[in-house]
DNA sequence: GCGACAG
DNA sequence: ATCTTGTCGC
């Protein structure tokens, strides 16, 4: 897996950075599943608990009735500061954690934060589609890399002569689609407009993996809810039995 | 050297 | 990402 290798503390950045261009190299940027055939996508999402450390959700949403059909939870410790560049070594063991359960069911999946849209390439959607071998599409809610580019009255994100990501506005607010792996820029932007509500600020996927992440984030650190609860119970079956329920 | 900088 | 009350506005 590309995971990345527990890093700590001063360790040496230059390794990742060439971790991420070797991750590059062989990334594979074309559909290799027809767009009619998507069902199920994943989206990924993470919050940070004072006492918890790391609360990663994983969610799956079925494109067509748009509802959330199971999610799951994953805690842990960052293994590295936030860096920019380097999210990826930071969240995507815990994203990979809260992804795996649900990965056999889902054709996409969704990520908070930048794909391609990155100075190497190689964002944290990137790292996960390498990993598991699958769609990956980022979706971030500013720009890290690149200058905009407007083509045709459409907002793009430029890097090293190519266009890495489009700028969707939606509500107010400017999101940046970019493909992780296994997917064009146009396959990527047509999949998130689909997952667009007029009253959600994010993509469905990545909407419900933020609510419910922030949410358990709050409730741990309350104590009104166990990690241990969270382990030995689906989250799914948690929101349905609970007064958390708002889906 | 200076500015930019996902979450 | 997170620390955080009231407050402005639909």
């Amino acid at each position: 897996m590309v995971l990345p290798p527990l890093v700590k503390g001063s360790l040496q950045i230059g390794k990742l950075i060439l971790l991420q261009k070797q991750i590059a190299c062989k990334l594979v940027l074309k559909d290799v599943i027809p767009l009619d055939s998507i069902r199920f996508v994943c989206g990924l999402d993470a919050a940070y608990s004072r006492i918890y450390k790391g609360v990663a959700v994983a969610t799956l949403i079925d494109i067509h009735n748009r509802k959330l059909i199971d999610a799951n939870v994953a805690l842990g410790t960052p293994p590295l500061q936030y860096i920019p560049g380097l999210l990826a070594f930071r969240e995507a063991p815990i994203f990979y954690t809260a992804l795996r359960p649900l990965l056999h069911q889902c054709q996409v999946v969704v990520v908070d934060g930048h794909g391609i849209s990155h100075p190497r390439k190689a964002g944290i959607a990137t790292h996960i589609g390498m990993a598991i071998k699958k769609p990956t599409i980022g979706v971030a809610k500013s720009k890290l890399a690149g200058t905009i580019k407007v083509v045709d009255g459409e907002k793009y994100v430029e890097l090293q002569g190519q266009l890495v990501a489009k700028v969707l506005v939606h509500r107010n607010n400017e999101l940046y689609v970019s493909p992780g792996a296994y997917i064009t820029l146009s396959s990527a932007v047509k999949i998130i407009e689909r997952l667009l509500e007029p009253d959600k600020s994010l993509p469905l996927p990545t909407y419900y993996a933020d609510t419910l992440s922030k949410m358990l984030a709050r409730k741990l650190d309350k104590r009104v809810i166990e990690p241990k609860t969270l382990k030995q119970h689906k989250l799914m079956d948690i929101l349905r039995r609970t007064e958390l329920l708002l889906i």
